[in-house]
Formats: structure tokens, sequence, C-alpha cells
RNA sequence: GCCGGGUUGGUGGAAUGGCAUACACGGAGGUCUCAAACACCUCUGCCCGAAAGGGCUUGUGGGUUCGAAUCCCACACCCGGCACCA
């Protein structure tokens, strides 16, 4: 270290450095830690237990997405929501309210599981490994966290609730009489008492055997195993939820093809919720793009389901067959006089072997085209099944513009024009929406209008167009599904349509079809229900055990939680990428000891064998629950205490179905985790173990922080540290680099970490340079260079306070009253950042703080009273600094709990106002007026003005608005 | 293709019907210093002009209004979501 340097330093030893940050923010933090400043009470006398007057004390549960402890360490991107969440936290400590903050972990899945695997670990170790990095990068932000209440998704403590939640839904059906869930056993009790009839084709619940009824009631039960096509990744090795797949028809992660295949997995009922889902999201403080993204995932849609007649070939080859009907959905049903062919999915059970519609010979005359070029319909239709299965999402999606199929041989009636309509199979059915059926009405959907001009199908114009095409749908280039049209060619013996609008005849044909009792209006949705199990160690065990016929028992409460066993090798195996024709392999599958156990479930029949389910859940089983368990961390007993509860979560003012006050995360988990965890909120909710029916009240998305790509020539990612600027162009060396923007991250060289930021400047600044960059939730480059900006401006409010000689509080700062200017300036900053802070608008309060700061620094002294003002504003967003400045001023307690300012309305008006006058809207004079001028002194003014009455001379006025005291505009003639 | 969001100085942004460019970065000049750094002060949208001053400006074009970055219509571009959903 050279002289000079020391020298600077001996003249101002206590100047506000990073070295002095960053020893003010460990002294601070230790002192909240030892303190335990950040403890949040709970209500009552539990293990979290405050004082009697909690209960009453306004609260905020505030929360942000908990993070996945990837091995990759944080960068400054990660943390800009938890500051976010913190400064309001901090503001509503401030403002009187108890406010419960943590953050915990969600630490089972795929990502800490392929790190894992990557650095040859268990997945535990490097999982808690990660999540010490992670915690204590995460303290030196100086987050306001209730340590006591964070936890992680993998403590056997927390999924032991996660299993107890999965039983819970194992053991509830849903009523839609009653609109809600209810226990299993109730249902029970319905057949064994006869209340309630078995369904149709079923023998009564009394001559059913065990693994009948079993079947039976998985058809009711919400969470539920079912053989269904599923969405198989042999590149990952697991199956894969709709969610979890991208508009690709690759997976999300890793980027594999995605296959459906016929696999026995769990789901979950969501489906039953779909109308809950989608009308429980209007009262929510949510921003409209989710909630809009949520509605379209949800898919509503009103239609109806019509019934076409069709023969059936029947089982005994004898030629014998019966009568059958294809159930169609469709949204169109005004257009059932144009329906001239059926289309099914190919997967669709009447196509799929013996009993079905395909008969055995062609009929007469049916054309080449139709048949593939295969002998019979059944050959036809089992090679378009096998090259539809073969096909993986990306290329049926890949050949969406080219309609293929083959007929089935079959033909059903259309049950209006009473007309026999041919039968075909074509992907671009999908058995998964509606009932895999479609009345194709070639003139009004463009599909259809696709798929009959290859098979060279008839159509017919059965909605006048009103765009003047005409109504000859052969000279048309696509389909007309205007809804803005009157219906023509649609009069049968039975009932006619025309002259109709589109809704009145939707109406009507809807209403015909009921009595005919051959269709029914109904509402379709486009969501299906939850698939969740996965072939992957790194996940909760099911707390599921299967008998020797193969029908699953659920494991009783006190068999929880049951623990991931240790195995020897716990990645996944996984497959070619390509090869659809793989089927998965549960890693828990290997350790037999631990699959195959003799247990005595208390049904009263003993100890028995039984064979484990060796599936285990999704990563977001953990993520579904866990604002619950923040408010009730230790409890044994229960779930989550229910007055705690209660009083964290439950509905009031403004509120009407409760929830986390403020929840921050990223906009992508807008249709995953979002809904899964209000699913289960729902179904806690109808069963009585919660009282808000919704998890988060209030959604914030907050923005991503992007960072500038440098790449040489070749387009490989050079390190953004070393690249310099010259002249607007960038150089890496002597290289010239090309710039763009991008994500933050590792594998594009241009990470920055909040250590190397706290390193050079401390956390305050990091702290209000995040929050400073933009609103939250836009997202925006970072730029080391601009951080600067907030260290200065820390740097001048401690001297504004603090003599950088001695440390102490400077002679400047005087116990006078402010003067007016001061005042007014004090006022409206404390005005404006408390509706800033409320809003979480951080960048316009620090504007306002820095402007006050800035004025302060102008004035020869400091009144002690602005002193502690900016202190109390500044005391959210930077509250290391904040602390230390408040005990220099005398004061023996913590800010943290210190009251916010509240301002004084007198000073928030200015002394006078600057009003300008405008000629035809033109800015011609400015005049300082006083805020209470009256509209005509205001004009009088304006129009004395010399400029005002130089600039009119000779012109007539015409009009003269005035908006005291801002503005005068004269409209001259 | 459909739906949603956006486009303001050299840069991040402020202003949501009434002074466009607050606050910050960067840049220029200055004070302090032997010098530099720090700090502090002044200037900094664009064009014309020596200056005084004038003109122009919120993606583009139109409209509503006394007055538009802000409201409406059309277009362009960027970002996000969904996508054969009957």
């Amino acid at each position: 270290m050279s002289e000079t340097v020391n020298a600077a330093e001996s003249a101002a030893p206590h100047r506000y450095t990073a070295a002095l940050a960053a020893d003010i923010e460990a002294r601070w933090q230790d002192f909240w830690d030892k303190h335990g400043t950040y403890e949040a009470p709970n209500p009552g006398e539990g293990s979290l237990g405050g004082d009697p007057e909690t209960a009453a004390k306004p609260k905020k549960f505030i929360m942000d997405m908990f993070p996945y402890p990837s091995g990759a360490g944080l960068h400054v991107g990660h943390p800009l929501g938890y500051i976010a969440t913190d400064v309001y936290g901090r503001f509503q400590r401030m403002t009187g309210h108890n406010v419960l903050h943590t953050l915990g972990f969600d630490a089972f899945g795929l990502p800490a599981e392929q790190y894992a695997v990557q650095t040859g670990t268990h997945p535990r170790v490097s999982t808690e490994a990660n999540m010490g990095q992670m915690r204590s990068q995460l303290r030196r932000l100086g987050l306001g966290h209730d340590q006591r209440r964070s936890f992680a998704t993998i403590d056997t403590s927390y999924y032991r609730w996660t299993q107890w939640i999965f039983l819970q839904i194992f053991n509830s059906w849903y009523d839609d009489e009653a609109g809600r869930a209810r226990p299993i056993d109730e249902l029970v009790a319905e057949f064994e008492s006869g209340r309630r009839p078995t369904p149709e084709g079923r023998a009564d619940w009394s001559d059913l055997d065990g693994t009948e009824r079993a079947d039976l009631l998985g058809g009711y039960r919400l969470a539920y195993a079912s053989d269904a096509p599923v969405n198989w990744c042999p590149g990952l090795g697991t199956v894969l939820a709709n969610e979890e797949v991208t508009a690709e028809g690759r997976s999300e992660r890793g980027n594999f093809p995605v296959f459906k295949s016929r696999l026995r997995q769990w789901n979950m009922r969501i489906t039953a919720y779909a109308e809950r889902l989608l009308t429980d999201l209007d009262p929510l403080d949510w921003p409209e793009a989710i909630k809009l993204q949520q509605r379209n995932w949800i898919g509503r849609s009103e239609g109806a389901r019509v019934d076409f007649p069709v023969e059936t070939t029947g089982t005994g080859g004898d030629g014998a067959g019966g009568q059958t009907a294809i159930t169609v959905f469709t949204t169109r049903q005004d257009t059932l006089f144009g329906a001239t062919y059926m289309v099914l999915a190919p997967e669709h059970e009447l196509v799929a072997g013996e009993g079905g519609i395909v008969p055995a010979a062609w009929p007469e005359g049916t054309r080449e085209a139709w048949t593939g070029g295969h002998a019979t319909p059944a050959e036809a239709v089992t090679a378009y099944r096998a090259q539809a299965a073969a096909k993986s999402d990306v290329e049926r999606q890949a050949d969406a513009k080219d309609k293929t199929g083959v007929f089935t041989g079959a033909h059903a009636v259309n049950p209006v024009s009473g007309e026999r309509v041919p039968v075909f199979i074509a992907d671009y059915v999908l058995m998964g929406y509606g009932t895999g059926a479609i009345m194709a009405v070639p003139a009004h959907d463009h599909r259809d209008f696709a798929f009959a001009r290859a098979f060279e199908l008839p159509m017919r114009c059965v909605v006048e167009p009103s765009d003047g095409r005409g109504t000859e749908p052969a000279a048309w280039d696509d389909a007309f599904s205007s809804y803005d049209a009157r219906i023509v060619n649609s009069a049968g013996s039975r009932v006619v349509l025309d002259g109709l609008g589109v809704v009145e005849a939707k109406a009507r044909i809807t209403a015909w079809l009921e009595e005919q009792g051959i269709g029914a209006g109904t509402v379709n949705y486009r969501l299906r229900d939850w698939l969740f199990s996965r072939q992957r160690y790194w996940g909760e065990p099911f707390p599921i055990v299967y008998d020797d016929e193969g029908v699953a028992h659920p494991l009783p409460e006190s068999m929880l939680p049951l623990e991931l066993p240790e195995v020897d090798d716990y990645s996944p195996r996984t497959f070619d990428p390509d090869d659809a024709d793989t089927s998965p392999e549960t890693p828990l599958s290997r350790n037999g000891d631990w699959v195959h156990v003799t247990l005595d479930l208390g049904r009263g029949d003993g100890p028995r064998t039984y064979r484990r389910e060796t599936n285990t859940m999704p990563n977001w089983a953990g993520s579904c629950w866990y604002e619950l368990r923040y408010l009730d961390p230790y409890n044994d007993e229960r779930l989550v205490d229910p007055s705690v509860e209660r009083y964290w979560m439950g509905p009031r003012d403004g509120m009407p179905t409760g929830g986390v006050d403020l929840y921050v995360g990223g906009a992508e988990h807008a249709v995953l985790h979002l809904l899964y965890a209000r699913f289960w909120s729902k179904v806690l909710f109808d069963l009585g173990h919660v009282s808000s029916a919704e998890p988060f009240h209030k959604l914030f998305n907050q923005g991503m922080i992007q960072a500038y790509v440098y790449r040489d020539s070749r387009g490989i990612a050079v390190p953004a540290a070393e690249v310099e600027e010259r002249d607007g162009a960038y150089f890496l060396g002597g290289e010239q680099v090309s710039r763009t923007l991008g994500k933050m991250g590792k594998s594009l060289k241009n990470a920055v970490t909040p250590d190397e930021i706290c390193a050079e400047y401390g956390a305050d600044t990091l702290r209000l340079y995040e929050m400073a960059m933009g609103p939250l939730d836009v997202s925006r480059p970072w730029d080391t260079r601009a951080v600067v900006g907030q260290y200065r401006l820390l740097q001048r409010l401690w001297r504004n306070v603090v003599d950088e000689a001695t440390g102490e509080v400077a002679a400047t700062v005087t116990d006078d009253a402010p003067d007016e200017a001061t005042l007014r300036a004090l006022h409206k900053a404390i005005d404006g950042v408390r509706q800033d802070l409320n809003g979480l608008r951080f960048n316009t309060a620090i504007a306002k703080i820095t402007e006050l700061n800035n004025h302060v620094t102008k004035q020869p002294t400091v009144p002690r009273a602005v002193a502690e003002g900016l202190v109390l504003l500044i005391a959210p967003l930077a509250p290391h600094v904040a602390e230390e400045l408040w005990r220099k001023l005398g004061h023996e307690t913590s800010v943290v709990y210190a009251d916010f300012p509240v301002a004084d309305p007198a000073y928030v008006v200015d002394e006078t106002v600057t009003c300008v006058v405008q000629i035809k809207g033109k800015i011609k004079a400015r005049l300082e007026v006083s805020p209470s001028i009256t509209d005509a002194e205001l004009e009088e003014a304006a129009l004395a003005d010399p400029a005002v009455a130089a600039a009119l001379a000779g012109g007539t006025i015409r009009k003269v608005i005035v908006r005291a005291p801002k503005l005068v505009n004269v409209v001259t003639g």
C-alpha cells in the first residue's frame, strides 16, 4: 500500500467505503441473528407462538418462489425478487405489521438429480452442499428472513406431510352435485347403503370382489392410477406432465423427443376442478397476462355432445353386429346439417379391435384414395394406427399442414339430415380432447376443409358467408368460420334452422337434441388430468403398496414418513432419445428389500406381503403446499395448526378467498406450479384442512435481469468481463466481437455474482442498484458500471450525517428546525416514497430519496429531523447502513421496527407552483403562483404577462382554458 | 395462425390527458491536488445559430381533444404464451 493512500485514509478514516460497508453489514447481520429480529410470532401457544396481542396485530405474509439449490451458485439476477420482497416486508414492519417472510429450498426434482449424476455424488450430499452455499450468498444480502421457518422439501419432516396430502387426495372423490371433494369413505357408504347405485354396466356393490371395488373407486379418486397414453421421454427415462412438454413436442428439460406411450401411471384428477380453477381466478390480484394464460390452459369451451348412430360389426365373426353411436363434441352444433363425414382419433376404442365399427370388407365403390392401398378396412386401420403411434409429437406437429387419415369402411348417420356419412380415422383428431371424435363440417372448419380437399369429400355450406364469397364451398380458398352470419341449407324434416343467427341456431338445435335424447349442451375443457408419477430416484416416494392382486393400498398415517431408501445406483435408466419402443425402469425397483415388505396395514387382516410403489412424485409436489408449512414448520401433529393458518391465510376484507399477501416470482411458472398449487389448495380447503381456497392472493412477476453476450467471429461467447469498448465497438484483445442481449449465466460467460458486487461496493449498494434499475416487472440489462451511482448515493448520505474524520455525527447535523423548502422536500419525499413502496415501485422511491438527499447535500447544515427522515426512508432498501446511522444518531433500538415517517399534508404541496401559459397548446410563458389561486385570478395573471400579451397582439381570443394552478391555455381565433 | 405485452436522449429509465426526458450511468468542462484517484461544481435530447433566439422530437401514419408519450384506428418492428383443442 502506498503512502498516498494511507494519507487519504487517515484524512477520512470513516469514509463510507466497501471495506466499511462490509464491516457494518457483517456486524448488523450478526446483530439481527442474535436478536431474532426477523422472527415473526404466531398467534396462540404453538411452537412459534408469540405474546397474546399477536392475534390482534395486522399481518403480512410475503413469499418468494423458492429456489432450486443448483450447483452453479447465484448470479445477480437470482436475488432480484428476494430483495424486492425484503424491501416490501421491511416497509410493512415499519408500518406496524407482523411480517412473515422466509425462504426455503425446492430441493427434489430433475435439476438437483442431474447435477448429482454429473458430479457423481449422492443427490442429498450435493443438494445439501448447494443449499449451504446459497444460504451464505443470500445471508450476505441482509434479507430479513425468519430462519426458524426455513426448510427444504427433501426434509423428511416436510415430505412426510407431502405424502400425507397425497393420501388425503387419494382418499377423496369429487362430488359434482355438492361441487366439492369429499372423503372416499362417504362414497363407499353410499354404495354400501344402496343410496348411490353403481355406474351402468357394473354389478351391485355387494356383488363386487375387492379388486372390482378398488377398480370402481379408482374411477372416482382424486389421485388414481390408470393406463393411458402418456408423454414418455426415453432420453430422460421418465414420463412427463403435459405442462412439461414444449410446443415442439420435446421435454422442457433436456430438449429430448417425447412420445405418446400407453403406461400405467398415477394421475391427479385436476379436471374435476376446472370450473373452480377458472372462476376463482377473477378475484385474485394477479397480472392479467398470467390469469389469461391459466384461462387458456384450462380452455373452457361451450358446445354440445351429439350422437351419430353407426353399425357395429359384432364379435362372433358371424357378421351379426349391433347398433352403437359415435359421440362427438362440437362447439358448432349450429352447423350440424353441414357435417358430411366423421373422424375418430386413431386411438379411439371403436376402431381398437373386435366389436368396433370396422367392417370386414370395403363397401361397394370405395375410392382407392380412401383405403391407403389396403385390401381390407381392418388392415388399413391397423396400419394407420401403428403409423400414428410411432410418430413423436414433434413429427405429428411438423406434419400438421398435410392432413392424413384413412377410411374405416363404416358409415354413420347424420341425425338431422338422415344422410349416411363416411367415418375416417385421422391424427388431426386428438384422443385427449372432447370425445376423441368429431363431426366434420368442411365448409366451416379450416382443418376439416383441408382434409375434405385432400380426400375429395363433399362440402355443404350451411352458414351464409357475410363476406360475399358465395355459398359454393368448392370455389373457396378456406372454410368460413365466422359467427357473424345466418344459417342456410339447414331444413330437415324434423328441425329447421334456416334464417337463424349462429347463436340462436345453437340454442335451437341444442334444445332439439336434448328433446330427442341424442345430444346435450355441454362444457368441455382443454385441461387434462395431471400425470403425477416419475421414474426417478430423487423425489417423494408414494405412500402406496400393492397386494398380491395388484390392488393399491394407502399406507396408514402412522407409517409416514415413508423415507426414500438408500440405493447403490440412483441414476435413472435412460435410452436412445429417439427410441419410442422403450419403457421406463424406476430406480427404486432395483432395491428388492425395500420393495417387498410385510406390513400390517391395520385393515384387520394382519401382516401380509406387499409390493411398494416404486415411482416417485414429480418435483412440483413439494412446491404445491409449502406456503402452509412456513406457518407451522415444527408441528408433528398436523399439517398446520388451524388457528395459525387462519391468521396468516384466512379470507378477510378485500381478500375473499384469502391467501398469501404477496407472492413474487418468475412468469415461467404461470401454468405449472401456480395451477398445481391452486388445485391442492382447493382439495385441502374442501376437506376442511385450510380456510383459504386459494394459496396466493397477490402475485407479482419480476422481470429478468439480462446481460450482454459477446461473441467472436465464430459465434462463440467470450468472457464478458474481458471485453473492452472503443468508439462504440467491442474488442477482446485485438479482435472485434459482437454484442447481443441475452440471459445471464455461466454458459454465456457473462455471469456477475452478488459476491463480487458486495465485495466492491457492499450489499446495500447492490440492493439499491437492483431496485433502482427499473420497474420490477420489466426485464433489463445488467450494467456493472452503473452500480457506482447507488454507491455514491450512500456515500453522500453517510457524509451528510457522519464526520468522516471522527466517525461521530457530523457537526453540521443540528437541532434547528428545517427551513421551509427543506421541510417541503422532506414531506414530499415521505409521501412519495410511502406510495411507491406500497406499490412496489422501488425505482421511483429511490429517485425521490436521491432528490431529497441531493437537496440536503447542498445545504450548509442538516437538521436532525431531516437526517433521521432520510435514514428511515432508506431503511427498507439499505438496512445495514440505516441501522448504523440510526445508532449513531443516538437510537438504542433497531431501525427495523422504527415507525416509517408519515407526511404532513400541509408540506406535501409546494409553496408556489409553476403555471404554464400556452397559446394554442404552445408554451409561451411560465408563472410562479400560489397553489390555491383561483381560475379567475390565474386567467387574469396569465393574460397580463408581457410575453403572452405580445404573442396575443392582433389575434382574437376565442376561448381560455384554465386549470388552476398548473395551466392556462389560450385559444385564438 | 391466434392471444397478450412492448417501442421515450448515447444507456437504464421518469412522466398514464396539462412544463416530455425526473433519478442514475456515460460524456464534456472546471475546482481541489506536485500529479492522479476520490469528492465537489457546471453543462449534456436533436437541428439551425457566434449569440440572443428559433425550429423539431416519445417506432410510422391517421383520428379524437383547447391540449396526446398517455385515449382511439391502421401499420411496422421486438418480446412472451398457445398452437390440428373440434
